[in-house]
DNA sequence: TACCGCTGATTGATGTGTCAATTATTTTGA
DNA sequence: TCAAAATAATTGACACATCAATCAGCGGTA
């Protein structure tokens, strides 16, 4: 009788490899698209779309980070570069002065506005329109279960 | 009567950012495992592999590229630092001397091989073990029909 | 054979992601 | 009160990805 399985068999390694591979050529589809429509990286849609949906269009660096789930150093680079084309600036915090306030810029609001429907047409065609409602609803589940096993 | 949809409706675009948000994740898990279990990189670990499989351990940098679907130019960066690391070196091709010939070291064998077990471990529990068969059956499919879209 | 275009591969510039170390400020507690 | 611990954020070093430009060698053709 045999021990509890360690390894992957054939058919699920395939599996795996498609699914990656497919994946990954996905996630570069789409941000390749945004960013040849739009300018914009996906990390700056990102910052720009939680921009925008904050009050006062402004978040504490800490606070945006845990909104977007990004680590606090990798925002902090990629704010710096977002400041240099002045789609944010920065400000340090009235109550706290190690705090920074990260503030949407009238360019930034409006590189933003002028990407949402490119980059929602995108996501329609590249990812929606291939799969069946029943795969889209798969699709759903089996993030779901991806993510419960992320203990 | 409506026209032909052009944007992803509300369902359609929470599935979509709870999927590439969560493959995003699984990707991560999955180097990062990697590279801490074996200190190679997911692109370390695909070029070893293709080089592993080549007769006589040796591909032509072009004939690599075309095997993994990198782009040269991302191939020859990558394969200089692997070239640094001792896990791969590199001859002028005999027959056409503008060619490279890649080839595996004793060095790189030994990391590879060393990597296999573990990496398919780290597939399993991340990855199989999340899924019931029938998700996995689904992302295959699922993976199947993106692909297809790709034109 | 001498030129010209094509191909194989590398290079440099820039953007991006991660880790470890650092700086500045606030908080805590003896 | 004041030194140590904790916190907010940045920085530097490096790996990695993409694009455009470059370089060397090959091959066809006038």
């Amino acid at each position: 009788m045999p021990g509890p399985r360690k390894l992957p068999d054939r058919d699920e390694l395939a599996v795996w490899r498609d699914f990656v591979e497919t994946t990954d050529r996905l996630r570069s589809r789409i941000t390749t698209r945004l960013h040849d429509d739009t300018g914009l990286s996906s990390g700056d849609y990102a910052v720009l779309l939680a921009l925008s949906e904050a009050p006062g269009n402004r978040l504490r660096s800490s606070a945006l980070a845990a909104h977007i789930d990004w680590e606090r150093s990798r925002l902090s680079h990629h704010l710096g570069r977002m400041e240099r084309r002045d789609l944010i600036h920065r400000e340090s915090s009235p109550d706290d002065s190690r705090g920074a306030e990260i503030i949407l810029s009238p360019t930034g609001a409006s590189a933003f506005h002028a990407a949402t429907v490119p980059h929602l047409r995108a996501v329609r065609e590249i990812f929606v329109d291939a799969l069946t409602p029943e795969q889209l609803k798969a699709a759903g589940e089996i993030a779901a279960a991806l993510r419960a096993h992320f203990r």
